[in-house]
Parts: structure tokens; C-alpha cells; sequence
DNA sequence: ATATATTTTTAGGTAAATCTAAAAATATTT
DNA sequence: AAATATTTTTAGATTTACCTAAAAATATAT
């Protein structure tokens, strides 16, 4: 399996996700960067090799073989990540680049061994479900802050948005996996919340409210 | 840099050990399992970024900027084969295909914290020594035990040859970094060496005697 | 239902790193 | 020193993953 080939798997595995139907040409050019027909010659290749389904302008899903290799891939991204931050001392919005790169390693022993130096983790430092050698994963039940009613209590379990730039935002705002927060009040007009944070008040646009998952 | 000429680099890097006038194209295509016309394709290439001293037909060597590169390389494969076995339980015999992908992973930040997290390793698993961030490389004599007089008693440093087959031959005889021996015979004829290893003797090829580096 | 817009595919081309086969340069032998 | 052998380079192709521009299919709007 070459590298852009892994990358597109991957790219399929997150888009399949929120559209369920069949992912567009488009949207997986979108996310790899690149243009519309460099990713339908890669679909036929795909194809042939069966980890897609695919027919001419219908939009594409994963066969069980590529879902369960988008898995691995995902499962060995994730598990970089905990090694950066747990071990190396990474923060959370520096280790999505390096892992893009670590995640192309092939060695089903290193992963295995690797999850195992790292007991096991659950969850990746964005919060997101690290899938098992069997490609099984945790499905966890977890709301946006924009979906949360007035006068709740609630704790930040991850991210949407992995950008350098929101994670930084929560750093700023000394937001992490794990704190607590209330919602206090809502602004109809723009989606606006206020919440309470350690015992002060902050204000979030919807777009914030909007990449924050919390139970 | 791409991993293609990284791989180059190193090459280079080692061939320039043995034959310091200059390391010949063949010689190049061999190590890498190429051929002779892919090399000197290559060879431009590097020349043009100012990596390599290249002229037709009179072979090459580093430039200080290549070799500092290339001295980057082979750090990067020593620390990841230091990570394999201290951390991931890897035998000496199983680490060098996984770190040839890992030494391309392009991160200096990576690099120095896995250094760190090591405690500054000083050898990799096989007994060679690991540059520093600066390129620094500490130079240790050793010699082979092809070179030892009959009598002595000497300790194993390192091993010249890194393929799995010796590295699993010296598993079998129990011999490994730390061993001590003594070198009882002497063969003219053929180089075969008697020697003591835990109050046991052993009979060595001449060809392992000049691949074990001992002090 | 037709016209228009959008999406997707096809056709043909490019750059990087390979390759084979032949030519040129260098090294070795007689 | 000439003949022969070896090494290295050049010339021209190939493969992968990308590209642009145009054609075809599908979706949307009037």
C-alpha cells in the first residue's frame, strides 16, 4: 500500500462518516488538496484492488477490506499521537503533522508493541477513539457544546477541529480534556454561549461551540 | 530532502568510510540495488544542491553540508533502534527494516525529544556510535576478532555486518554486546578461530571473525 | 421540460525516479 | 602502446501520482 493510497483510505474512512450515501469526488480533492481528476484516477485504482466501491459518478463507499485498513491507519495515527504527547512531551496542537508521517510506517509489529508501551489507550489527545489491532472501536456518545441546554454542567471529552489554530485558542483559555464548564447562557441572534470556566466567565462564538465535544 | 536522496546520502556517507578518494557510482547502485545509470541520474541531482563534490567519471565525495545531512540519517535509524529494542522489546536482529522507514521522518523536534527521552544513548543496539544534534559522532578503535592475537581477552563492541542471519547466528552461540571470550587457536590455513566464550569453546569462520568488532 | 450550473470523467501531458541499451571514458592486460 | 575489459554516462522509455482543459453526466433553477 503506497502512502496516497493510506492517505485517500483515510480521507474516505472520515468523509463516509458524516455522509453515509457515498462520498463525492469532490470533497476528498477538497480534503487531500488536491484537484477532482487526480482523485478519480485514484478511485479506479482503488477499485481495482477492491477496497472501494465505486461506479462512475455515483460516489464512492469502502469495501470491508478498506475500511479495515482506514482503521489500521487511523489506529496507528492516533497511537503516534499519544507517544508524542505522553512520552516525547509534544502539546496536543503539535502532533498532528508528525503523525500524518509516522502513520505510513509499515510494521504491524511496531504498532502492536507500540500500543502496548503505551498501555493501551482508549482515546488519542484530541479525545478521538484509538481502534484495536481488529479494527474495533469505541463509539462513544458525545455532544457539541453548541447542542448543550442552558444551566447544564459538562466536561470537554474532544475536538472536531484539530487546526493549530483552535487548538491553541483552548490552550489559550486554559480548556483541555477533562474541564468542566456550565453553560449559562445562549445568544439566539449569532449562536453566541457564555460559559463559566474555573470560576470565570468566557464567551464563545457558535464556530467554537461548534468544534468542542463534550458529556 | 526526499527519502530517495536521503538513502543516497547515506550511502555515500558509508562508502566514504571505507574508500575516502571518492565512493564509484557501481558501488553506489549495489548498496542501493539499482543501476549504475539511476545513480548517476541522481548523482546531478545531488551535485546541484551542493551535497555532493561531483565530477564525470572520477567518483564522489560529501560536501560538508552533505555529510552533516547525511550524519542527520544516520542518527535518526541509531535513536529509532535504540527506541525498537529499550522501549518495544525488538530483538538486535529485527530493528534495521523498520528504522530504514522511520530515519525519514521529517521532524527535527521529534528527533532531539526522542533523544532525550533515551537519555542520550551513546551506541545503537549493533555498537554503533549515534551522532549527536550537531553531528558530533564519537570515534571508539576497535578492531576485529580476526585481528586479535592468541591469548587475549577481549569483549564484544559491536558488529560490522548488521544482516539477520549473522545477528541471529550470534543469538544462537549466545554472543552479544558485553560478551567476553578469549581467543585460544589459531587456524593458517583457513582463519578458523578457537575461542572460550562462558568456560565453553567455540570454533569461529574466518568470516565471523570479520564481522565481530571486539576491544 | 428545458436551460443552466455543477460535478465528474476523459484525454493528453508533466516531474521524479526508475529502467534498458548503446556510447563514451577509464582501467587493465598483453 | 595497443587491445580488451570495465565502468560510467547518455539517450530514450516507463510508472506513479499528479496536472490542465475539454467533454460528459448529473443536479438545480426557471
Amino acid at each position: 500500500m503506497t502512502t496516497s493510497e493510506e492517505n485517500y483510505l483515510k480521507v474516505i474512512y472520515h468523509l463516509s462518516n458524516l455522509s453515509p450515501k457515498g462520498v463525492n469526488t469532490n470533497a476528498i480533492a477538497a480534503m487531500l488538496d488536491t484537484k477532482a481528476s487526480s482523485v478519480t484516477d485514484m478511485l479506479k485504482k482503488l477499485s481495482e484492488k477492491d477496497w472501494i466501491n465505486y461506479q462512475k459518478y455515483q460516489g464512492v463507499s469502502l469495501t470491508d477490506k478498506g475500511k479495515f485498513n482506514a482503521k489500521i491507519i487511523v489506529r496507528k495515527h492516533r497511537l503516534w499521537e499519544v507517544f508524542l504527547v505522553e512520552k516525547l512531551g509534544f502539546a496536543w496542537d503539535e502532533v498532528h503533522e508528525v503523525a500524518e508521517e509516522l502513520e505510513h510506517i509499515q510494521s504491524e509489529k511496531l504498532i502492536n508493541q507500540l500500543d502496548h508501551f503505551l498501555n493501551y489507550p482508549s482515546f488519542d489527545p484530541h479525545g478521538d477513539p484509538i481502534p484495536n489491532a481488529k479494527g474495533e472501536i469505541i463509539k462513544i456518545e458525545k455532544q457539541l457544546v453548541s447542542e448543550i441546554q442552558v444551566g447544564k454542567t459538562i466536561t470537554c471529552i474532544g475536538v472536531k477541529d484539530t487546526s493549530v489554530d483552535f487548538l491553541q485558542y483552548l490552550n489559550k483559555q486554559n480548556i483541555s480534556l477533562g474541564t468542566k464548564m456550565k453553560v449559562l447562557e445562549k445568544e439566539p441572534f449569532d449562536g453566541t454561549l457564555k460559559i463559566e470556566i474555573n470560576n470565570s466567565v468566557l464567551v464563545i462564538s457558535d464556530k467554537i461551540a461548534n468544534n468542542l465535544y463534550v458529556k
